[in-house]
DNA sequence: TATCTATTCAATTATTTTATTGAATAGTTG
DNA sequence: CAACTATTCAATAAAATAATTGAATAGATA
């Protein structure tokens, strides 16, 4: 075979998956499915997307290799193909938000209505966690904490929190977590904890980001 | 801020990125800068383009940050804006490369008729250097080799190769290494030592991956 | 200043991508 | 088996992407 069409079949191959996730709704069912497998209803109800809509965007990533599916009754369940995926979406998110400005203003916007701009990194929780004075909520769905959490994290789904605040000791430092950069739980959790005169912050990554930086399997 | 247009603004954000390089063309250019910076006509001559087009690929990786010029006379030298770049490139490479099966074989059939399939992974490469009898050959044009290369490896551009050929011991094991993986340079050499009736294989990687992989920076 | 060189720009056309709509399908339930 | 549910499919129109061509520009040289 010619080097030139060798080349060109290797890049267009490649080219083709990308094209895959080079679309904002799909990257956010990437970062979704992150948390484990999905119905395409939960997926279109998380991201606001119409049904059909969302079963386009599904077939486009089933057609790349990025997602499989199990079908259960009615119900069709997406999952990442590998967790390689997962790692590629978190090697673009961070080259972005550690390069591109507008993203950096657009999140330290965000989060500074939320008094949530003061983030934890990975490593400076971990550290935190041995002085024993720290608290770590997981503030997703339960059914997401279930499928693996941080151990030791107390799951308070963020719909809860308002109600669960008062059995929460005040003496306490809190740091929220959820699914990643841009799941807004955590901010909304620090918000909230804020207002009533807890001392917390958020976790800067997701609990994804977690398992692939410590493997530590914990569904306990 | 509505939670969902900060979504919308962070997704699109980034997929405006992975659209930029999102594209056979603009993968190859990403990849041949891994080896440093190139001019215009460079880039075009070793993806064969024209220069027009090329220039207008680079335009988007400019307008995407992912690419930064330097200007010298009438000339305009464009490298990647940051070595994250390379990185994320390198991610979904690997990514293609070990879940693709059309990648795959690909990439088997082209080794194949060069006898360079039975490829050594950077591991492998450095536990054989300390045995002392295998020579690395950087079969890259020198002033790639000159910008950075494997310490200790001996630059012969794969077109002296055959020249160069009858100076060579046939007592030693050669390892062959050029750009990256879809960098044919490597496999012509393998193809052409073997011809003669030396003993040789090709690294995996490029030079790119090394230097990452162990941040050596030998320019000596 | 005129000419040359490297690169960019603008216009055009063909192709691909995307969202919306409503119909079709596969499987379940009464 | 009729009705229902979750999902997919097909058709359409609007928008974005890509390659080609030739003209325009910025800087160097004669």
């Amino acid at each position: 075979m010619d080097k030139r069409i060798f080349k060109d079949k290797a890049y267009s191959i490649l080219a083709t998956m990308i094209k895959a996730m080079a679309n904002p709704h799909r990257l956010e069912i990437v970062d979704l499915l992150g948390q484990g497998e999905k119905t395409v209803e939960e997926i279109a109800n998380e991201t606001s997307m119409s049904i059909a809509n969302t079963s386009q965007h599904l077939q486009v990533l089933k057609a790349a290799n990025l997602v499989e599916i199990r079908r259960e009754g009615n119900f069709i369940h997406y999952k990442l193909a590998h967790e390689e995926i997962y790692i590629s979406w978190q090697t673009l998110r961070e080259l972005g938000l550690k390069h591109i400005a507008e993203m950096e203003r657009l999140v330290k916007d965000f989060r500074e209505k939320r008094n949530s701009l003061e983030a934890l990194r990975m490593d400076e929780l971990l550290t935190k966690m041995k002085s024993k004075n720290v608290v770590v909520l997981d503030v997703r769905p339960t059914s997401e904490y279930e499928n693996g959490h941080i151990p030791g994290a107390v799951n308070i789904p963020i719909e809860d929190l308002a109600t669960q605040l008062r059995k929460l000791p005040k003496n306490k430092e809190y740091v929220a977590y959820c699914r990643g950069p841009f799941c807004v739980f955590a901010d909304d959790a620090v918000q909230l904890l804020i207002q009533k005169g807890f001392k917390a912050k958020r976790l800067e990554e997701g609990y994804p980001d977690w398992k692939i930086k410590f493997q530590t399997e914990s569904i306990s």
